[in-house]
DNA sequence: GATGAATGAGCGTTCATTCAT
DNA sequence: GATGAATGAACGCTCATTCAT
């Protein structure tokens, strides 16, 4: 708010650690790295961040305010739980998919103790977690989801789904575009991996048992 | 390599490592902690594990090699994707249900930088994925899994979404039991979020459209 | 390289540690006592030096660097192979013999190691029997010097004798003179230990059995 | 002496010392390789010796004994300083002259530290300087060497010029036969490095002084 | 005597952080 | 605000030595 000019800074600061953080992990990583990329001195990080894992969680922090909000106006005009979550799982992937220094830092560098992921989850991933829960809920209620399965467990799957797929790009050397695995995703979730034969393949089983009964 | 004479302290000091590692993190966990909890001396770590890292990797290892390895066996006596799948997802939350520490070390420790991940995914994780593909392989073969969608998309989503239960597990402070989320889990994944009724819609509906083509 | 502000603190940092190597040796040196006695932090020492090793390198050469330049120098205004090894002699045992902590240095540390040694004459020993051959050679030439000698192994012997004044000095305990052994030296080794008729002798041997051929 | 069997053992320890020490340095040897290398136990060392040091000084004492020894009884059959300062140097550069590794030792890893030169010194070099002093002295006496010289400083000389000779040699990568050097080092010394005019020279001018006087 | 597994003291070096300028 | 020289705590690892077998 009140810091004009010197705002780039704090903001070339962030940059930079994005990218030594990924390349080098948290603790590989050297504060004094991050002030050369950044072009500043060392002392000058102090100006702006608490210390070096300040430099960390105000990383994720601005990230996620930026995308917890846009995500949330972009849900405003969409109907169906089956639309929302779509729409989370796309802007998830992209998010990520377009920035895999980024990609890198959350998936790899913020999950580097339990002390950290507490933060994490305390702070943003639980607005996150609200979110989804909000919206299968909204799915619940509405009739086109499953009431029999706890909303929490079709959050943690839903999202850890997502995350196992931004995993997986990061580590594969392939360059794919990882916002494509939105749609399946999305539908494995909500349609099942199961043969929908299956299912009238059992009904006639039950019904067979049933007029056999 | 270096297998000196008592099994035990070797493992004495993978013991004394989880919980070091669950508690401190792998780097702020010291060598010496590990040494003391284990009741031998710092230099007789050495004789065991090449360095810090290798107590990690060999630690991962151990317990890879023989959840694998059970798990396999386990396998062959089941018939069908979903008995098979139950089981696997079974064995996953039960394993790192019940040694808390195993489980932090597994779900955070193990991915402190891209580095330690690929070498975990190199490893043994690309076996556990060979294994859930193959099963996954097999259902699609037999008409009980949908074959229209990717096998390793699907096996992410199922490896994701078991691993977020872990993960949210470890951070919660409830003590509930993560095993028994394994047939909710599986249950999600096969038959989707989606209530049936969409399908049956969506059924009637191609039935109608079918009928009118 | 990295050369900060203040040469003053190199310059502590080499004069604490040419008296610990001194009393310690380089492997009995430790890196934190040099540090106390030049009154800098430990990690002070790395902003001016590589390692523990570059600190007895670095001491080395400038040492080397200024004494050749200044024998150098003097000996351009003297004339005669004699007063140059004079000059090149006095110089060698002063500079050794006003400093015993820089000769202990010099005669012991410097040795410790093959390594060490090639390093060390490779780089400035070299140099300095280049100079004592080349005034060795002026002297063959200008027919002061006997020409049947090799001249590398005058310049060895020369080097030798004096290397040996310095270190029975320091092993001594006596604290006598050092440089008032530049000319007794320079003498035997131009004029020889053997008397004078011992070369009468023989020449009138030579003679005799000459005139008796 | 009461060293039966074993005392190949304690051979064999020394022998592989040599080599270790000379390739390795004395600090940069391990006494588990010296071991393996010499095919006994780690613990076996310390059967024979007190420490990694007494290795060393053994070592040192074991050749110095016999070195001397043979010098002393080769001496005995020998008229003439002369003739017994060559047997000196003779004897000198073919020890060392034909063993690289002991060379090595000798020149270098004694020399380690003052302690090290000290204890070197105090015991074999004193006796080794004792008899280059007695075979000057009697030089002196029977007139066949320079009166006006002090002994210990030839002796030095000597010795400083030898050594020179050795040092040189084991930097050197050539192979040359050191052992050669000893009569133009012996003639070095006796006769000097000026050219015999010179004296004949000063003669002349003593004489014509004389003369006039 | 011989072994070699076990010990644990010891240290060079790094790097986050500070603060005088 | 900005700098960067200076700080000093902190630690993984080695290896000479011991001692139970």
């Amino acid at each position: 708010m009140a810091r004009p000019r010197t705002d780039d800074k704090r903001s070339r600061i962030l940059h930079a650690a994005v990218k030594v953080f990924a390349k080098k992990g948290y603790f590989g990583a050297r504060v004094s790295e991050i002030a050369k990329k950044a072009a500043v001195a060392d002392g000058t990080i102090y100006l702006y961040f608490r210390n070096k894992e300040d430099i960390l969680v105000s990383l994720f922090d601005a990230v996620m305010a930026e995308h917890l909000e846009q995500g949330r106006q972009e849900l405003e005009g969409l109907h169906g739980s089956r639309e929302k979550l779509r729409s989370i799982a796309t802007r998830h992937l992209k998010l990520l998919g377009e920035n895999r220094d980024l990609a890198v830092v959350f998936q790899v560098e913020l999950r580097q103790s339990t002390q950290f992921m507490e933060r994490f989850t305390a702070s943003w991933l639980h607005d996150y977690f609200a979110l989804l829960d909000h919206v299968i809920a909204e799915g619940q209620e509405d009739g086109s989801l499953r009431p029999d399965l706890p909303r929490t467990l079709v959050a943690k799957a839903f999202f850890g789904a997502l995350d196992e797929m931004v995993t997986s790009w990061i580590l594969s050397r392939k360059d794919y575009d990882l916002a494509r695995l939105a749609d399946p995703v999305v539908d494995l979730l909500l349609e099942g991996a199961a043969l929908p034969r299956t299912r009238s393949a059992r009904l006639a089983l039950a019904a067979a048992s049933g007029s056999g009964g």
